[in-house]
DNA sequence: TGTCCTATCATTAGTTG
DNA sequence: GCAACTAATGATAGGAC
């Protein structure tokens, strides 16, 4: 979305991979707060870097996500 | 971000929000999809509408966002 | 209400220090 | 490797239907 527009398939480039997953899961995590401010929802987004490349990350936080996961582990299966 | 910007605070208008909310959560699987794509990563997100208004809202699929679920469950407290 | 359009604002790829 | 900058692409608020 800049200077040039990337293949939507895996960066090969270690270095270069681990720039763009930092700078766009700043975005995402942004996106997502003005989402959950402006429709009044709660939300939590995990994800899981590949092997010790890329840390695993929780947002908002662990024990925000915590409580999410727990209601939704809760859920019947048919609200699902 | 468009015609004129948005105050960073809930919408208080019920279907402009549900507009707004529909609107955004498209854009919000559209970029982790290209986040889970170009980094190789797992990920999953979970959004929580208030009451009946909005819905609650799963991504990529309830399926693989369980499983994702279960290995954050199953992570030791350190790791997290 | 849902979808399409598009002017306008937001995000980001590439680059520099 | 990180932060800042900038040009260029991407997302979206408001409007039309």
């Amino acid at each position: 979305m800049a200077r040039k527009r990337v293949k939507l398939q895996r960066i090969l480039n270690d270095a270069q991979r681990r720039a763009t997953f930092k700078k766009r899961l700043k975005g995402l995590t942004k996106k997502a707060t003005e989402l959950a401010t402006l429709c009044g929802v709660e939300m939590c987004l995990i994800v899981y870097g590949e092997g010790a490349v890329e840390a695993t990350e929780v947002w908002p936080s662990v024990p925000e996500a915590t409580s999410v996961l727990e209601r939704f582990k809760a859920m019947p299966d048919l609200d699902r």
